[in-house]
Formats: C-alpha cells, sequence, structure tokens
DNA sequence: CGTCTACTTGACACGCATCAAAATTGGTGG
DNA sequence: CCACCAATTTTGATGCGTGTCAAGTAGACG
C-alpha cells in the first residue's frame, strides 16, 4: 500500500503574467500561480503518481509568463510522466488534493493501465486543442463546466448527481485552462448564471441549472456524438 | 518487411467549414478537406502505421464543421491510436504519402515503442495547446515555419540544412492547425516575406531566410528553453 | 475593522474574423 | 503550347469578440 501524500496551499507567490497578447513587460520570478502548491516543475521528479481526491493541474509556460493549463485531473488520474526523465509538464495541486506515488513495478510506460492512462490523457489533449483553436469564449466556458460538473460532481446518497460540484479552479485558472482572460470568463459565468443556466453564490461552488442547454452551449466533437456524414 | 501504402490524393470534396465563430450555417456531408485521402474516420480501423514518406495530420471536427488539426506527422511517427477499439482521431494524408502498417506483433500499446512514441506526441500537444490557447497569430504562423522547417527540410549534399522546405499543408489546412483563418495566415507569411524572415515564389516551396529570427518571432516555451526561474 | 486577494463590472481599443473580389496556380482537353 | 475552369492564395475594407485598463465589491483572515 503505498503512502499518500497530502499536499496543502502554498503560500502566496507573486503574481502571474497570463493572456493572449504579445510579450508582456512582465517577467517574473516564480512562476506558479498563488494558493498552489508547485509539485514539480520540467523534469525534478521521477515517479509517476495517482490524484487520490482533490484536483492537479499540468500546464506549460511561456517565457514571458503567458501559462497554458493543458489538462484538469481529477481522482483517479496519473500524471508524472517523463521523456529521458524530463516531465513532460509542470504539475500543481490546486488547495488541498491528496496524490500517491505508483509503485517503483508500475512505473514503466509499458505497463498496461499507464498505457491506457496516456492514450486517455492524449484522448482529452485533442478535445482540449479544438476547444482551444475553434470554439468561442461562450463555447469554451460552457465545455468547462460541463466536463468539471463530471470530474467533480457529488453524487447524493441516493446515487442520483446532485449537479452542484466545487469549482476547484479559480477564474485565472480557468482563463490559463481556455485560452481566455479572467474578465472573459467571469463575464460568462455571470451571463449563464443570468440565463439560469447555473447558479452560483459562492464564486467557487457552482451548480448546473439546465445542463442540456449548457451542453448545447458548450458545442460538441463529431466523435463525442457518435455522428460521421458520409457521402 | 510490411508493405507499403501509397496514397494518393483523392478526388474533390465540397468545401468545409472552419473559422472560430460560432455555429455556421454549413453542414456539409463530407468531413475531409480538398485533396486529401481520408485513412480513417472515428474509429474504423484497428491498426497502427509509421510515416514513412510525406505527411500525414490529424484531426477533429465540430459539428458545424469547424475543424482543429491536432498533429503535423512526419516520417517516422506512428499514428492510428485506439481506445476501446476506437480511433482517438481522424488521420488524413496530404497530397502523396508513403505509410505503412505495423506487423501485429508491434500492435500492442505495451510496446516500448509505442508507448515512446504515445508520449511524444503527448508532448507536443502539450506544446501545441499553448500555442493555440497564449500565442498571438504572428507567434503561431512562425511556429509552425519552425516546426514544419524541422520535419520536412530537406539537407544539402552536404549535409547542411537547405532551409528550404516542401510546406505539405495547404493556407486552410495551416489555419486549422493553428486555430486560424486563410486570411490572417496569408498575412502574416506574406509580412514574413516582406520582413525578410522567408521567402517563397510558389506558394508551398517555403525558404527561412533568417531562422533566428524566425524562432525568435515564435516564442518559446521555459521548458524549451531549459530556462527555470525559481525564487 | 482594516487589509489582502479574488471576483465583478464598465468603458474602450485592437487583433483577427468576416466579407468581397482580384490575382495566381493547377489541371484538363484541344 | 494555349484556352478554360476550379481551387487556392492574396489583398483590401470593415466589424465584432475579446483583450486591456480601471474601478468597485465581496470574502477571508488577522
Amino acid at each position: 500500500m503505498p503512502e499518500t501524500l497530502i499536499t496543502t496551499a502554498a503560500p502566496a507567490a507573486p503574481p502571474r503574467a497570463s493572456s493572449i497578447r504579445p510579450p508582456r513587460p512582465a517577467s517574473r520570478s516564480r512562476v506558479v500561480g498563488e494558493n498552489l502548491t508547485l509539485l514539480y516543475e520540467g523534469g525534478r521528479n521521477r515517479a509517476l503518481y495517482r490524484v487520490v481526491d482533490g484536483c492537479v493541474v499540468l500546464s506549460q509556460l511561456l517565457n514571458d509568463g503567458r501559462r497554458q493549463i493543458t489538462d484538469v485531473l481529477g481522482p483517479g488520474r496519473l500524471f508524472g510522466f517523463t521523456i529521458d526523465g524530463r516531465n513532460i509538464a509542470t504539475a500543481e495541486t490546486l488547495s488541498i488534493a491528496r496524490i500517491e506515488p505508483l509503485g517503483d513495478a508500475d512505473l514503466n510506460a509499458t505497463n498496461p493501465a499507464v498505457a491506457s492512462e496516456l492514450k486517455t490523457t492524449l484522448h482529452r489533449m485533442q478535445i482540449h486543442a479544438t476547444l482551444l483553436g475553434r470554439k468561442t469564449a461562450s463555447e469554451k466556458v460552457a465545455s468547462a463546466l460541463v466536463e468539471l460538473s463530471r470530474l467533480f460532481n457529488r453524487t447524493g446518497r441516493n446515487g442520483a448527481a446532485r449537479l452542484s460540484f466545487h469549482l476547484h479552479l479559480t477564474r485565472a485558472d480557468l482563463a490559463d485552462w481556455l485560452g481566455l482572460t479572467v474578465e472573459t470568463v467571469s463575464r460568462c459565468l455571470n451571463r449563464f448564471k443570468r440565463e439560469g443556466l447555473i447558479d452560483f453564490s459562492h464564486p467557487k461552488t457552482m451548480r448546473v441549472l439546465d445542463p442540456e442547454r449548457l451542453e448545447a452551449t458548450a458545442g460538441f466533437t463529431r466523435q463525442q456524438t457518435g455522428e460521421t456524414t458520409r457521402p
């Protein structure tokens, strides 16, 4: 039984520069966001980890500090893949998360479970690339809500989804995940709230009021719906 | 020795709808682009392939026809990964390409070479996600040129790079890869030409005149440059 | 209660999409 | 080789979505 790590919030760090626009003057010394624990960065560790509870994000940075979150991991997901001993991405935990290292026997990429995880992550990345390159701001935010509600929704004691979930990401994290700015994310969320798609009193506690309309707003890839047209 | 497939251009198909904007009226019956051979689409085949020569692209589609090319494969790359028997992405060859199927013995994802390819692809996807979400149009186009010149440049007989390469992608493909429109791609390319970064007389034959300035225009991830700042 | 940070909201600007049309390239048949 | 048509690429004019800048509000924590 592997030991379980419990990571907690790190002390505040200077703000980072994001946004989509050209090189900003900013070039901060600390690259991770506030309230985060940096698990490793660009090739420091050699173990694979499993998320037990909470939320871990993978990210990349440009030289001037612009950040892209490439994946959001919920319970069960593995991370820490390396190429030639260097980690593929930077990983951070959001608020409190429990992670456990995989045993040495499982560290090999030829392990079927690990290979399967690689393919899953790759598939998710493809879908996310489509979101980043081809979706509008509204579609992006709606997609994120659908995705996060699936990852983190708590089922009631009767087993039915409550459609209320804890948003582990800040608005800035969402922006860095979706290729937007904090302001645009905030505007979309509040518009959805006005339109009755979602509700939130606390900014981190989301409730989906109209899942169908939300999913329609999110847009779909053809594969996801199974539709494939041929002449 | 596995047989080698030679794929050629397919007959013309109706145009597809791309662009980043909301649902377009368009919803065409044929989903692949012109002059392309569709290798498989959303879960039709079970073999892994290796690109021997030419260029293969992986793509995804949204319901209304918007397309995102998620990766561009040059010689040596593998593709055709599946999850539960369904292909992760749609693959198409551009113009003429030679591909060969991997032997049955190699089909297992636990094969080290296959696992390594998965990680390589995943790493490339992360870098591309950063491009899609956080780079400007100029940075995107410059990055694409740098990347394609590495994939397809022909070394002279003395072994020195000639920095001239065949652009397998059309402007529309580039746009779908970079999350832009055809017009923006064309404008960037011609601006780079005016500024002396690149040159091309034929639209498909690119020559890099100033690799350093081009790479500077492309921007870098911190990992790529090896730079990592800590407090 | 004061301070700090995250979040929200408004006014404005600009990069890139959109729309339109001309120029170039590619292919086919005479 | 040239004429002709379709597709691609280029170029210009214009508009919109989203980024930028700025100010205000709300929670969290001492």
